[in-house]
Formats: structure tokens, sequence, C-alpha cells
DNA sequence: TTCTTATTGTCTCAATTTGTTACAATAATA
DNA sequence: TATTATTGTAACAAATTGAGACAATAAGAA
């Protein structure tokens, strides 16, 4: 029943050698900081999203594609953080592994098999509008918590461990926060999103009074949850980019 | 007299394609902050360091086989910042002008041609064991004062731009001191050079009150200059890499 | 309606850190 | 022995942060 595959690998021509770009999807579904990991199909190898990088494209356009290919996203915030280029990452059995196991036809010296130099972007993203979509190569692409990750291929768990080291550096400079949140979200949202990047219980009322007087913040109207306790105020952020000095964690 | 020119570019088969590092070389004289500048033949083209990436060869190592070269130093403290991977910063023509200047002979689809992704590094040294020497392509190496650069070719000023700000913000977390001053120095060395980094004036009774704080110092013997005043101690840096959350400036 | 409970918003006061000024202790030199 | 410029530290004020207290709810239970 099944056919013959003859189905091409991505084209020498059109990609520019020995250079890809790996992602490091953040979501925050509520409770804990997460990350999209993809798993090739029968190999059991788990990655995180990457891809090539075309020759006539800017970088940052390259992995903007990749996202709005997985995620269906557009306007993602992204961050480039770090390039990955020692020799000793590439994998070529890895990548055989991968190529095999989805029936492509590849000779020895396929470009895919050579050393690959990696730039490294996070993204954060608003978990409840993505409905993730796996690619050609891949088997499935899922959540996963930060804190309980399969084992990932090659170098891609020291990747995932220097976008959260850079996250965290960041939450002082950027608003982290309007990215992993719907639009309206509570004080505590925004606290429990601080804390699971942080991975540290903050106080609450030191917390409360530090945001506030960023202003940063438009207060809404309250949220009535049914709950048997005073209800908390909405809030949204001003500002798109205010790029403040202050700490607030 | 002069015989005709046969020289050859460096080789595709030796090099990673499309790839490229640049470097920003932080030196401080005692009072700026400077960086390595070099000017290609006949072409009044300032340009940073960079160079290219062999194909067995971490990028690390790439970086600092240049540095070697340029600096005869070994052991030179390197931070990696950012890549830039627009497909407009590359520049056949700038590449040609350098090349046919020196009297290399190159056909019109030459390697060098192609659009160049850049992963760019600062340094920081100890401007006084430096004698910079210019490479085959370069008339001249010098230092030239942060605040007082010749144009730069392409988008090299953006690269030491962002540079700088990296240097900034890892001023807290680095010990960046360590790396531009001689083993021993004053306090009012060290306040300098802070200076020269931010770009502002500190005041010296809190400067010194929390340096002294940070636990990072041996204080030394006192340093007579013949100055009609009292003698300053002299500090080194207790450790190669004590990484503090504590703020200094 | 009136309790009870959990949570929120804000205030207060203590502890810590930083900003600012003051001042004594030098190294020369006059 | 004065004079001068600079250094090391102390002292106090101002600002920020930590830690608790407490009143104001929004339900549901009595």
């Amino acid at each position: 029943m099944s056919t013959r595959k003859l189905k091409q690998p991505p084209s020498n021509e059109e990609f520019i050698p020995h250079l890809a770009y790996d992602s490091v999807i953040f979501g925050f579904n509520g409770k804990q900081l997460k990350i999209l990991v993809l798993e090739y199909h029968n190999t059991g190898l788990f990655a995180i999203p990457g891809g090539f990088v075309k020759r006539n494209e800017d970088i940052n356009d390259a992995v903007k594609r990749g996202l709005k290919e997985r995620t269906g996203l557009s306007d993602i915030y992204l961050e480039q953080f770090h390039t990955f280029g020692s020799v000793s990452r590439s994998s070529a059995e890895t990548m055989r592994e991968i190529l095999i196991n989805n029936g492509y036809e590849v000779h020895n010296d396929h470009w895919l098999f050579d050393r690959f130099v990696s730039i490294a972007y996070y993204a954060l993203i608003n978990y409840e509008d993505v409905q993730p979509r796996p690619d050609e190569l891949s088997d499935s692409i899922n959540w996963y918590a930060i804190d309980d990750l399969p084992p990932l291929m090659m170098d891609h768990r020291a990747i995932v461990d220097k976008a959260l080291e850079n996250l965290r550096e960041n939450l002082d400079k950027k608003l982290i926060g309007m990215n992993l949140l719907p639009a309206k979200f509570t004080m505590k949202d925004l606290q429990t999103v601080y804390e699971a990047i942080l991975g540290e219980k903050l106080r609450r009322t030191t917390f409360q009074r530090k945001i506030l007087a960023r202003e940063i913040l438009i207060r809404h109207e309250k949220l009535f949850t049914g709950g048997a306790h005073k209800a908390p105020y909405l809030y949204s952020f001003k500002d798109k980019n205010p790029i403040k000095g202050k700490k607030y964690a």
C-alpha cells in the first residue's frame, strides 16, 4: 500500500550552507513556563525547532518564517541571544538518522551532513492562541515544562539553558510579561510569570509595589472569578517598549 | 622596480563560505577607552578587525587566532555579543575595492563577494603590552578613542555601538576592569575605567565603598607617585571569575 | 441578613542600600 | 613647620526594599 518515498531534502541551491538557526519558543500556560519541543519520526530524537537561511534572506526573517510555519503567528517577540559555533556540536550521524527515518534519499556528502553554525533565538508567545504544527520531518511538536524536558539531541539542551539565562537577564530590561500573557491579566498572573521565569517565589507586596511604581500598566475593571474573596483588578501594558532602568524583581 | 602582484586571496577550500567574524578590541590607555581600527591600503576604508572561520575550526578559536595575529596576545578576554545577519550588510563593491587595491586578482563570482553573516565579539586587552600589527590587507592598525572614531565601512559602526552597549551591561556581571588594567592599580584607576566605559562621572566615595564591599580586591602596598598628597593603595583582583550579583556603579 | 473564608490593595515601620558631605590622614614641597 | 592635593572613612540623609499588618471585598454558608 505504501509508496516508495522519493522526497527531496532542502536544497543546497536555496540555502546558505553550514548555517542554521535554532529557536527556543517560550510559552506560559498560567502556571508553568514551557517550550516547544519536536520529535522526529521513528527516531526518538527530540529537538527544538530550527531551520535554514535562504541565500537572499535576513536571518531574522528566516526565523520568523519558521515560527510562522510552526505556530501560525506573525509578529512574534524574538530575541537573538547566542551563536553556537563549535565544530563538535554538529553530528552527521544524527542528521542521517533523521533523514533516513523520514524516507529521504541522500548521498553521503550531502550538505546537511556538513558542520553547522547555529544562530539561536528565543521567542515569547501567547500560549493560548497557538496550535503547534509539526513540520515535514517531525512526528509531533508539543509543549514541555522547562523543568521537565525530554533529553534533547546534540547541544540543544545547552541552547535552551542559555536561552533561559538570557531571558532572566532581560526580565529587567524588556517587558517580557507582555508577550507571555493575554492582553488583560491580574497582578497575580504577572507575578506568576515572573516566578516561573526566575524559578523562585517573590514577595507579593513588594512585587506589586515595584511594578506599579514603574507606571507601565493601565488598570481596568475588576475580574470576578466566582471565588469567595476580593476581586483583583485587570491590567494591561501601557506601552510597547518603554525600557526603564528600574528593577522589579 | 615593483613586480606584478600575483597574490591569492583566502581560499574557498579553507574557509566556511558566507561566514565571517568581526572583533571590537577594547583597550584603555589610562584615560580613554579605545578600540583597534585598521585602514585598508589605498582605499581610505576603515574597519574593525575581522576574519574567516576555517572549515574545521571552532568560531571562538578563529577569533583567537585573528587576535593573536594582530596583537601577539593569547589568552585574551573574549565575549561573543551578537551575530549580524541582514542581507543588506554585505557589500561586494567594498570587498572588490579592498582586494583590487591590494593587487589581488579575483574573478567576479569570487566567494568573498558573496553575502556574509558576521559573528561579532569584543575583546578586552591590556593596552600597554600590545604592539598592533596590520595584516596583509591593511595599511595600518591603530587605537582610536571610542568617541572619536573615523567613519567605518559597511555596518562596522553599528557593530561597535552594540559592543559598547553589551560591555556596559556586563560591567555589572563580569570583572571588566581586570582585563583593561595592569595587575596592580589604584582605586582611581579602576574608577577611571568605569567612567570611560559608562561615559559618565561616578561619585568617588560611593564607588570606593561599593567596590570594597564586593570583596573582590586585595589591597597591597601604597603607590608613591611623588605627588604632594596622600599615597593611594594599590589593589589587584582576588579571583578570576567571582560573578556577584551586586552593582557597583 | 449576617458570618466565614480567601485574596487583594495599601499602609506602616524596619532594614538595607545609596547619595552627600565632612573630615582626618597623609606625601610631597615651600 | 605650614601648605596643598588627594585618599580613606565615617556620619548622616534620602531612597529603596523587606516584612507584616490590616481593612476591603466577593463569594458561599449559616
